[in-house]
DNA sequence: GCCAACGTTGGC
DNA sequence: GCCAACGTTGGC
């Protein structure tokens, strides 16, 4: 699982450059700050969209409780991100390849949810800007079985959440929203919890 | 704590 | 490349 670090200026390089060969299982890699592929000095400011296609929404989970990893505590929430100098944190212990990707391509700015997994109400607690800074809490905890709720329902009606990552591929821990997507889900805050 | 649904590893 | 064994994620 992902497991956002406490400091903000790690350095933290993405892990090795080509993934040469295989790593070894007890190395604490896939260090891939979000912060890391955009980190030169000058603004992106122009375009940020220069990517089209490319997805500018994000969903991230992180665990809100304790749980021992090796003897080291993985506990993350939001109060915690919210804790940090500049309330920003370094977003690392991400192996999956393919959340790792979509950690590559998140571009400054960028907004995600901050989704609580593994605990007694997982859900959608925040927002995030990639940096990794916190924005806002939710007007209302969003819970994960709300969102199923849509889900389902949507599979049916053709709605927004049809399609949700969170649902179709499971234990991605870094996915990508469309704008539908999280629209909807920002609409879901002035709704009475279902 | 249980366990389903995955992803990874490694022998063949 | 196949696939069984194993490890991890994460809801319940």
């Amino acid at each position: 699982m992902p497991r956002p670090r406490k400091r903000s200026a790690a350095a933290a390089g993405p892990d090795k450059k080509g993934l040469s060969g295989k790593r070894t299982k007890t190395e604490n890699s896939g260090e891939a700050s979000a912060k890391v592929e955009n980190s030169s000095p000058q603004k992106i400011s122009d375009s940020k969209n220069c990517g089209k296609n490319l997805s500018s929404h994000w969903l991230m989970k992180s665990e809100p409780e304790s749980r021992l990893e090796k003897g080291v505590d993985v506990k993350f929430g939001i109060e915690d991100l919210k804790a940090q100098p500049k309330q920003t944190a370094c977003w690392d212990g991400v192996r999956n390849y393919q959340a790792r990707n979509y950690l590559r391509a998140m571009k400054l700015e960028e907004e995600a949810f901050f989704y609580h997994s593994n605990c007694k109400e997982p859900g959608i607690a925040g927002l995030m800007k990639v940096d990794v800074q916190f924005v806002r809490m939710m007007k209302r905890f969003i819970p994960l079985a709300e969102l199923k709720t849509y889900h389902q329902a949507h599979k049916g009606t053709g709605g927004p959440l049809k399609n949700m990552v969170l649902f179709t591929r499971q234990r991605l821990s870094i996915q990508p929203l469309t704008q539908e997507e999280f629209d909807f889900i920002l609409s879901l805050e002035e709704k009475e919890p279902s």
